[in-house]
DNA sequence: GACCGTAAGGTGGTATACCATATGATTGCA
DNA sequence: TGCAATCATATGGTATACCACCTTACGGTC
């Protein structure tokens, strides 16, 4: 049932709801800092602060509390979750595990158009690196994994990552800005890279390992040192 | 608020919240196949079928759509989620990686009562096939599953193991009503607790990925063959 | 100082109203 | 008759008011 009216001169409409914008908005909130790890979300406190209705900010809360965002305690209601080294930790190795597997796999599967799209991705990802600004260097490290996730056809697992790495986010975002990841990160993406160019599944998905073992220890020493 | 106790959908109240309960009507109502894939969830009629308010099944949906089991579309409104092969395959693929690790880990560290535990669950597991009772084998399933995970310490990988379960559920239950399952299943099972019980982690991975070849091969199986 | 009752603030839940849009029926005009 | 405009209905999205119940803090009483 794929309709799509090219010659329909209805401007395209991106029909966003409140309830998404609220739930982004919320999202954000959180993975930048704002809202910490166990902050109470006090509903009629959201809707004056976004200025939508107790329906809209009730609905995002359940979303983002089935994400792992936000969870409600009984007779208490709706907290920022707590991430703990624990947590991260067994995130980090599950992103191992899905990221590997999908580097292995577009590595197989990659053609030439695939190989431009991550080249592109890195360059892109590099390009954020020298710019040192944060949110492009966590946009551009998103897509550069898309790029491997969807052309290997993982879409489930991206999303399985995608959702786990909002747990992480906060995490994320400091790892990235650290120096240390600042110097690391690009090399092991440039292997990743050159090892799916190659069509070197397992050199991939070694790359891939590489860099989440990285990256899962500068979290550690984030998250164990003093609050 | 009228009370005709003859609808089966109705929840009953308890200590839980409503919306809690609503969601695992609706899960279940989606997992048995009640409601199917494709179709519609008009919330006024659910609010009927259910005997709650709107706000109740429009937060219930919202939880459920962020898992994965009702998608939203733009100018329609909530429908199940449906499900192809292909993503029935990377949802196998997915639960192999992180069960075959789970396994492992769980080898690694189980004791005597870790085994015992997971013999316990085992036993039921048998008599649930013995018994030929679906439900019943699937919560036995789930149980020694759970047994694996949480023994592991992989608590968030079983969280998104549950969760896809949830959008394979109905696949789930037709796989374990196959007598082919019936037969190869316990086996599957017994070889698994075996290896953890004698602490040897690649043996357990091993017997955990040749149970799920054998479960995704039925699956796909069903899901080709014309309803 | 301990205890109890009350008030405030919060969530959970419900009912209702309003608007926008999609869809199908109905009506009216050529 | 046929087509188009219009209307009605269904439904989702949003807002608001209200109630019940729980927790907590405060304050008064013993």
């Amino acid at each position: 049932m794929d309709q799509t009216p090219e010659n329909d001169l209805r401007i395209a409409h991106s029909h966003t709801t409140l309830r998404e914008l609220v739930v982004e908005k919320m999202r954000q909130a959180i993975i930048s800092g704002r809202f910490d790890g166990g902050d109470r979300l006090v509903e009629r406190t959201l809707c004056d602060q976004l200025g939508v209705s107790r329906s809209v900010v009730r609905e995002a809360i359940r979303y983002l509390e089935a994400e792992g965002l936000v969870e409600t305690l009984a007779r208490s209601g709706p907290v920022v979750a707590k991430l703990d080294w624990n947590g991260a930790r067994q995130i980090y190795e599950i992103r191992r595990l899905l990221e590997a597997e999908a580097a292995a796999a577009c590595a197989r599967v990659a053609d030439a158009a695939v190989k431009a799209r991550l080249c592109d991705a890195l360059a892109a990802l590099e390009s954020a690196f020298q710019d040192a600004a944060p949110h492009k260097l966590y946009a551009a490290t998103t897509d550069f994994y898309q790029v491997i996730f969807t052309s290997a056809r993982h879409n489930i697992a991206w999303e399985v990552v995608q959702r786990l790495n909002g747990r992480i986010s906060r995490l994320r975002a400091l790892t990235l800005a650290t120096t240390n990841r600042r110097v690391s990160g690009p090399a092991h993406m440039a292997r990743i890279c050159a090892a799916i160019c190659d069509n070197a599944p397992e050199a991939a998905a070694e790359a891939v390992r590489n860099h989440l073992v990285d990256a899962a220890e500068i979290a550690r020493t984030l998250l164990e040192s003093p609050p």
